[in-house]
DNA sequence: TTCTGCAAATCGGTCTGACCAATATGGGGA
DNA sequence: TCCCCATATTGGTCAGACCGATTTGCAGAA
């Protein structure tokens, strides 16, 4: 796949495949910190994909304007999370996971859609559980923010416009996973809950919210998770978002559970 | 001036605080996972405790009889870890942790390799309770065959050379997370477990089945794990798996709390 | 022409030495 | 006694160099 820094195209050193983030939430006495956010945004954004080989330690240390031992530094932690791999005498290799993988090259995009809302309801749960007591008042805030607002879109909104309240209410969960602390978890159910924007899916998730009556259903239940999370009861957090995200499925798939292996596909690791 | 931590007696010069591996397990283009090895098994043997400060970068360097550079990956790796901490002008230190966790904006790097274990400690009992019951006998087999190999491995492995034992112990993990028929949720399970594939982790892990005990103990538990899951009761073989990596994390971390939301829950769960 | 084998180029791993910034320390002055 | 500042200590970064492993490409053989 070609990813080295332009050695073909003419506009040479030029073209930003990797910058380093100035954000001020990075120390100063961790630079290396602003280099790997640099690379992992350029996986992000598809300007590096799983298998593409880095441009060389002193190359990126040309373009982040950094020593090469501060690169080497990145690459190291970013070796950690198996973002990247690192070969002597080689180089250094996208990993298959990284925070934001891409959705064109996600299996999640290519899995069963009944998967992925079963993976949601076994993940999500564990996400709230995580989010009880765990919470900043500013986070509650923000996550209670965003339910008002829903139900205010969801109060306006006619059935032929459930775009917008679609795309809030998928937001209460992605809000939910970031607030977890987990970064892992919540990066992951980021992507399940991303997906589920795709326009296909909008199609099949407004069938169950085209009744207002079902839509103020909705905002109940996500009002019910917050407020166990708030109370700091983790279990019931749980519970509560399970059974949301059951009532979800059952609406879209029927009540039937039935789990006989056909997604199954076994895939060769490596 | 001498200010190494901990210490009491006036010990001369040549006590062995930090000693290099010289396994063979250690990839020989890898050197700063002998050092970061030396510095986990001073921890283990209680020549270094929580809130102790290591020796200067230079000193570690001069004992382990490697460059600082070598040293200063070392302490990278484990302060990604949170084994250690770093304060730059102070010095490093075992242990004791950031009292707060830095939130994440969009930038998702703040994740530590903590947060893959716990993210484990999510998802894995989900898998396993959606094996139990959900496995072919062939699939049974091969996980049973997994754990034989691994226990053989086990039993002639010595301390010093891990690398097959905990490879082969994954494998069951990965494997089992390909059997639950949820190509979302054993996608997700494939590559957390993968990452801890890395030489790095297998340095941090082989704490804990160092002694041939512990590693009875691991095919054990990984045996009660399969039985549940054969079984077909998901409740228990969820138990099982949470109880498994419970330990493995305790084991690897220490028992101390850091994550609100994981000890809280366990508090909470009778 | 195709394949093999060797040598040069590439690339990561490590070392050395230096300087800077943050912190810790201790002594002197109010 | 207490505070402030100069200084020592320590980690963070940089630069340049060398080594070993890998890759690449070309020359020679089949």
């Amino acid at each position: 796949m070609e990813a080295i820094a332009g050695d073909d195209a003419p506009n040479t050193d030029t073209e930003p495949l990797v910058v380093v983030a100035e954000g001020d939430d990075i120390p100063a006495h961790r630079r290396y910190l602003a280099v790997a956010d640099g690379i992992l945004a350029a996986i992000a954004a598809g300007r590096l994909s799983p298998g593409d080989r880095l441009p060389n330690e002193r190359e990126l240390a040309r373009i982040c304007d950094v020593s090469r031992t501060t690169v080497r530094d990145a690459l190291l932690a970013l070796e950690l999370f198996g973002v990247v791999e690192v070969r002597p005498g080689s180089g250094c290799y996208v990993g298959s996971l990284h925070p934001a993988r891409r959705r064109a090259s996600s299996v999640v995009l290519d899995s069963v859609p009944r998967d992925l809302l079963e993976a949601r309801l076994h993940v999500e749960p564990e996400v709230a559980r995580i989010c009880a007591g765990n919470v900043s008042p500013e986070e509650i805030r923000r996550l209670r923010g965003l339910i008002d607002a829903c139900e205010a879109e969801g109060e306006r909104a006619s059935a032929d416009d459930l775009g917008t309240f679609l795309k809030m209410s998928q937001e209460f969960h992605s809000e939910m996973a970031l607030s977890c602390g987990n970064g892992v978890l919540a990066d992951f159910t980021s992507q399940l809950v991303d997906v589920t924007a795709h326009p296909l899916w909008q199609v099949v998730n407004s069938m169950h919210v085209r009744d207002p009556e079902a839509r103020a259903s909705q905002i109940a239940e996500h009002r019910a998770i917050l407020a166990a999370v708030e109370s700091g009861d983790g279990e019931l957090a749980s519970a509560q978002m399970r059974r949301h995200l059951a009532s979800l499925e059952s609406s879209i798939f029927g009540s039937g559970r039935r789990r006989d292996g056909i997604s199954r596909q076994r895939r060769r690791s490596r």
